[in-house]
RNA sequence: GGGCCGGUAGCUCAGUUGGUUAGAGCACACCCUUGAUAAGGGUGGGGUCGAAAGUUCGAGUCUUUCUCGGCCCA
């Protein structure tokens, strides 16, 4: 019997998927249709599901983490665009910052060019030229991933249309005096008179002044320690007139001394030795061992007290004291170090004005007024000995912060700097509220986040650089006050909007003053506003500025290190301008990590590039590898994980092969409202109705955001009941049976309608496979594009629980009759299933369900008998025997007579 | 160091309000098939649920401590 009788499948679907270079064939073809404006013209009108984009920031190449972040936008969109609505993603780009000026600064290194000789504007033309080439890079590795969106209409933080929205957007803050000048602490340089970011700034050593300072404490719940002295040590004697606070830890122990039969003393327990010798303080004696949770509520006087520093020094807890050095006391100015000015933040101790530009105290310090502070540390020493307030100083050879260009020794400085109240206008409040409202995927994430909102302090905005939009900030000559005009901001936007903000940097600043102010009564600030303040405001200049968008988004969605990044300044300014959240949902992943479960590192050399994937495997095994990853938790990957994905790709694909083999490539689409199914055998019935329930349930995943329940569920559809079940049974019916017999003709029928249910369902997921299956089959049809279908919906009367049930027990059967002809197949009595006949026995129930069933055909025998046999053990149980008769050649049974088949070739 | 989150077979994941012998797919081993063949089918082995203690008649599930990892903060 030749080959040319049977129905085997033919198909132009190889198995061979090469996706690394058929992928790029499939993105050519999308640019090719123009599939986003395709799909936008098609879903017009229909509701709007926006996936805000948080803007990467526009530098170096793609990671795994952004890898992962945009396809997993990519595939819920897709979701709810194939789920019947319009669903846009506009991609976008955070461009100003730090970071650019960097890459900017290193070139000019390399060419021996000193920053300062260049002109701001044409700097900032520079950086702007960095940042639109690596959106351009971007743009082309985000969208080899499979990522639909609008990439020719992106947004960017830098375009004029958002910089004057920003401006814009910081007008409303200080229309509602929310937005107020403050001091803080910065790293500063008293030589060059600028302010130093972290990565300027050289450790190198230098000998410091230590000294050892008295606090009287003044007031305190804690009996024991009243009339005593709190020490605390510092390498900074000049700081100790801006003194505010002292700072102890509740954990550590505490020594209360007498020291020198005359004073009482108070130094943590840890540092007793190391302050004797320091000292040369001999004669101590312990008084009495306490906790630091005893100071809780201890005011103590400042050591200046009698001539004018008669305020009160709280002793505030704070976990950064330790017992590595000094005496587990700190010493907080909060003009003068960021921990201090944070911990005085929070017990509402502002800082203040302390040093000028030269270093030299202010008027805010009495009677050191005008003194520089590199030359005020043997005066403050004198002036404390001469209070009886210091126990002891000397000199500490240490590393410590010096500026990269000039090399000298930097202080922490409070500079004047732009906030965002958290209180004057309750931001504080309707934040929480907002995020009451907001739904958190997953829902841990919804704490995070207002544990950080319940406890952040006032919003620094302003920064001490060029390259970022500039604060709108006039301050009237005469009276020192802010200009607050809507006019001016307004005038201010609408020039940027035509020229960008290189303006604000020039000279001649009238014009951004308008008609109704003089630029020569008014100082203009040379702040820029801190970039989070750029990506949180892009909500006001993407989704209220685009038609179509629409305010708020549906979801953004970033990695869970955004709750205290975009996530937040997002929230925060809208909530502070539109006194809502831009967001209705938020949906954040965990990291990508290796297989163990460690961090990626270069030193650890176990980082895999999202580059590295696509030329090994391509797009769609990355895309199974975000789907089928529970997200919530961190996400591992290697290359056996991939390997992993890989092999069940081949699986899936190759579930394809033999739908499209066996329907020889005539795809044939059906109404499945109109569908005619009472007729179908009982086989096919169960399939619709397993179609039925895999779709019921890929919609609550979906809906749920749960893609790896998802995935996985699609998997072992194709695996366990296509592959292994519905496939394996209806082999011999769609190779042996009359190419149009009604049997063979049903089955046909549900292949069809299997292989539109997977393309569908897999296409979010899937997209490049999808694709290739999905223009194989429409070649003569003017349909463009899988992405342009909406998912399958299923009729009610697919659902059938009669079926599901009988053949649940009848699985149960064919998994008993395996067994026994596995036992068979062991002893080498027989070698394939066909070489078998069994007999089954079956307790009266089962008996009574199935005993229509042809188990021959189910179980892949020769021949088999049912019986009701109420003596068994089990409700099933099956004997196989080898089959006797000679091997049909066609069908290969094993058979003694020709069957009932037409074309039986048994003679 | 602090806050939050997490650790279930080699891998990716299930595991309802604590209740039989902890599940699935993949991978693995062995066998069959060569009419899904750069495929397909069958059978099977594999986990004391990160560790310890506690509560309970009973703990993967609740509590505490420890440990490892991740994010954020310092």
């Amino acid at each position: 019997m030749s080959k040319e009788h049977i129905n085997l499948p033919k198909t132009a679907f190889s198995m061979k998927a090469n996706l690394p270079v058929r992928e790029p064939g499939i993105l050519d073809y999308w640019q090719k249709i123009g599939l986003y404006k395709k799909l936008r013209q098609k879903s017009k009108g229909k509701e709007k599901f926006v996936l805000h984009d948080g803007p990467p920031y526009a530098n170096g190449n793609i990671h795994m983490g952004t890898a992962l972040n945009k396809i997993l936008k990519d595939i819920i969109t897709k979701f709810h665009q194939m789920d019947g609505k319009d669903s846009v993603y506009v991609p976008g780009w955070d461009c100003h910052g730090l970071p650019i000026e960097w890459k900017i600064e290193e070139q000019y290194k390399k060419n021996k060019k000193n920053k300062n000789d260049v002109p701001i504007i044409e700097f900032r033309k520079e950086c702007r030229d960095f940042a639109t080439k690596w959106i351009g890079i971007h743009k082309d590795q985000f969208q080899r991933l499979g990522v639909i969106g609008d990439w020719e209409n992106y947004y960017s933080t830098m375009s004029f249309d958002a910089e004057a929205q920003i401006v814009r957007e910081l007008g409303k803050f200080l229309k509602e005096g929310s937005l107020y000048r403050g001091y803080k602490p910065v790293l500063w340089s008293t030589v060059e008179k600028t302010a130093l970011a972290d990565a300027e700034v050289e450790y190198m050593d230098h000998v410091s002044d230590t000294i050892y300072v008295e606090f009287p404490v003044v007031k305190t719940n804690f009996k024991e320690i009243e009339k005593s002295n709190v020490v605390i040590w510092t390498t900074t004697p000049w700081t100790i007139p801006a003194n505010k606070a002292l700072a102890y830890n509740q954990s550590l122990t505490y020594l209360l001394l007498e020291i020198d039969n005359e004073k009482k003393i108070i130094i943590a327990k840890d540092l007793l030795e190391s302050f004797k010798k320091d000292t040369n303080i001999e004669n101590t004696k312990i008084i009495k061992e306490f906790s630091g949770k005893e100071f809780e509520g201890t005011l103590c006087s400042h050591p200046f007290y009698s001539i004018g520093y008669d305020y009160e020094i709280p002793m505030l807890e704070a976990r950064f004291v330790t017992t590595e050095q000094g005496t587990g006391i700190v010493h907080c100015a909060p003009s003068h170090g960021p921990d201090d000015f944070n911990l005085c933040l929070n017990n509402n101790i502002k800082a203040v004005e302390t040093v000028d530009d030269d270093g030299r105290y202010t008027k805010n310090i009495l009677h050191f007024e005008g003194l520089h502070i590199f030359k005020a540390n043997s005066v403050i020493i004198e002036k404390l000995k001469e209070h009886e307030k210091l126990i002891a100083n000397g000199k500490l050879n240490h590393s410590y912060p010096h500026s990269w260009r000039s090399k000298a020794p930097l202080v922490h400085r409070a500079t004047p700097q732009w906030f965002i109240s958290m209180e004057s206008h309750e931001l504080r409040s309707k934040a929480l509220k907002a995020l009451d409202e907001t739904t958190f995927y997953p829902s841990k994430g919804k704490e995070r986040i207002k544990s950080m909102i319940e406890t952040r302090p006032d919003w620094c905005v302003s920064r001490q650089r060029v390259w970022g939009v500039p604060l709108p900030i006039f301050i009237s000559k005469k009276n020192g006050k802010v200009l607050i005009d809507d006019d001016v901001f307004e005038n201010i936007a609408q020039i940027y909007e035509k020229e960008g903000s290189d303006c604000w940097f020039s000279d001649d600043y009238q014009k951004l003053l308008g008609n109704k102010y003089k630029a020569e009564d008014f100082n203009k600030l040379s702040d820029i506003v801190e970039v989070w303040f750029d990506s949180g405001s892009t909500h006001s200049f993407v989704l209220e500025k685009r038609a179509d968008l629409k305010w708020p988004a549906s979801m953004y969605l970033e990695g869970s290190d955004q709750h205290r990044g975009w996530f937040h300044s997002s929230l925060l300014e809208s909530c502070g301008t539109r006194g809502k959240a831009p967001f209705e949902s938020i949906l954040s992943h965990g990291f990508v990590v290796d297989g163990k479960g460690l961090k990626m590192s270069k030193s650890q050399g176990n980082v895999i590039a999202p580059e590295d994937i696509l030329k090994k495997y391509g797009a769609d095994i990355l895309r199974i590898w975000v789907a089928s990853s529970n997200y919530a938790e961190d996400l591992r990957i290697d290359y056996s994980i991939l390997d992993q994905h890989a092999e069940s790709y081949r699986k899936i694909r190759n579930t394809f092969r033999f739908l499209l083999g066996n329907i020889k490539d005539e795809y044939e689409e059906y109404d499945f409202n109109n569908l005619e199914i009472v007729n179908l055998p009982d086989l096919e019935k169960y399939m619709l109705h397993r179609l039925a329930k895999v779709n019921r349930s890929f919609h609550k995943n979906f809906h749920s955001y749960n893609f790896h329940q998802l995935y996985k569920e699609l998997l072992n559809f194709c695996t366990v009941e296509l592959s292994a079940f519905y496939f394996d049974i209806r082999k011999d019916l769609l190779y042996c049976d009359p190419i149009n017999s009604d049997k063979r003709s049903d089955c046909i029928k549900v292949l069809n309608i299997i292989l539109q249910c997977l393309l569908k369902w897999f296409a979010p997921i899937l997209s490049f496979t999808t694709e290739e299956i999905f223009k194989l089959l429409n070649q003569n049809s003017d349909k463009q594009s899988i992405h342009l279908e909406n998912f399958i919906k299923i009729p009610a009367n697919w659902f059938n629980e009669n079926i599901e049930h009988k053949w649940d027990n009848i699985k149960k059967i064919r998994d008993e009759a395996n067994v026994s002809i596995e036992t068979k197949r062991a002893s080498k009595e027989i070698g394939s299933s066909l070489e078998a006949k069994i007999l089954i026995k079956l307790n009266k129930d089962l008996y009574n369900l199935t005993k229509n069933e042809n188990f021959s055909e189910i179980c892949i025998t020769s021949e088999s008998k049912i019986v009701e046999d109420q003596n068994i053990a089990k409700e099933v149980e099956v004997v196989t025997e080898k089959a006797e008769g000679s091997k049909c050649s066609l069908c290969w049974k094993i058979k003694s007579k020709k069957c009932e088949r037409i074309n039986c070739q048994i003679a």
